[in-house]
DNA sequence: CCAGTAACTTGACACAGTGTCAATTGACAC
DNA sequence: GTGTCAATTGACACTGTGTCAAGTTACTGG
């Protein structure tokens, strides 16, 4: 079969990429060092990928595949009333973030030059936008949305405290452990977000 | 005087890197860029800028002291409760942000392949951090830190909260006015960070 | 077993952007 | 007028991405 060693190559290269930036927090990595990870010629890459951000983009795309993020989103999906759909969320995501940091870092800083990259990053957010924005109408239909809010504004509120520099800044720069990260994003969006009645 | 043409000329590479770093965002600015706006040749950049990110930092230092950074924080500084201190603060800094947007963009950026860049930008933000501590102390002070928090912890998270990504999220992104960004995150600030007493 | 095909290798190269160097020009100061 | 220093010009090294062409290896199907 030709096609098993084709899948078997990119596969590989998938796993160096994801390997290689989650070990270098996303920075400096380059297709060089990809191909040498994988055992391949640096040319090599470039017959499964088109370019660098094909192959970044890819790779995300790879990795909530392999970290199955469909099946860690059912908790939260199954919840029975708004808050718990909320702190269900947080708990997913705030647990995702750390696994997919490195490659999500350096689509990040792909941004600069690419303009792919910062489409396909938009894209990746934008998803994580959608599961927002069903706990907070789920609050909303609860009548338990804090005053004050919008669901539309309340969604981009609470989108913007889960993006990943937040995360970064507390765990990476202040120190903090996931778990910590995990409980203090719950209290300031049930703070927030949530209706005391 | 042959000073005053070299000072001149300083200023007016400051100048033009504020000025494209504004227009186009942050992203995708050359030397020759830079160079070309300052009308001199790209060499010449280096004749007073050993680097890139030298011209970076050079110009975030030379943008705080053109929008008077210390006289903008004098009313935070002069706030009588750790409530007014911690609101006035955030009043500041969020209507400093759009101005310094451009600059900040590139040195975030700018973190992929430059060290140097990465601590720069880590110094800018410990001196933001200074003034979320501040106000946190302030609370603390008043006994109106709200339970749950240490001062360190509760800096952490304000600093977090503060961040540029998060500004560019809401206004870039969502569309949010400055001064809606400005009163929502006084209004999260508030509710996670005060005491109801 | 042999022919063909597809993956991969190697070496070369184009291109963009940063940073350096040397020789030259031009202005201003003493 | 002569020296000094900013700036210019042209050339070049270096890194990283992406492309191309020619050759090699390995598997596949007749």
């Amino acid at each position: 079969m030709m096609s098993s060693r084709i899948i078997d190559t990119r596969t590989r290269i998938l796993d160096a990429t994801i390997h290689m930036l989650e070990a270098h927090a996303g920075r400096g990595v380059r297709m060089s060092d990809i191909a040498g990870e994988s055992g391949i010629s640096r040319q090599a890459v470039y017959l499964h990928f088109a370019s660098r951000s094909d192959l970044l983009v890819a790779a995300t795309k790879y990795l909530d595949e392999k970290l199955d993020v469909d099946g860690r989103l059912a908790p939260s999906r199954a919840a029975t009333s708004g808050v718990e759909r909320l702190t269900l969320y947080i708990e997913f995501w705030g647990n995702y973030i750390p696994e997919i940091y490195g490659v999500a870092k350096a689509l990040l800083l792909a941004q600069d030059s690419d303009e792919a990259a910062a489409v396909a990053w938009q894209g990746r957010m934008a998803a994580m936008r959608d599961g927002c924005r069903a706990a907070i109408e789920a609050l909303d239909g609860d009548d338990t949305l804090a005053s004050g809010w919008t669901p539309k504004t309340a969604t981009d509120a609470l989108w913007t405290l889960l993006l990943v520099p937040n995360w970064e800044a507390l765990t990476v720069e202040c120190g903090w452990s996931t778990k910590q990260y995990v409980d203090e994003i719950k209290a300031i969006a049930r703070r927030s977000f949530v209706n005391a009645a």
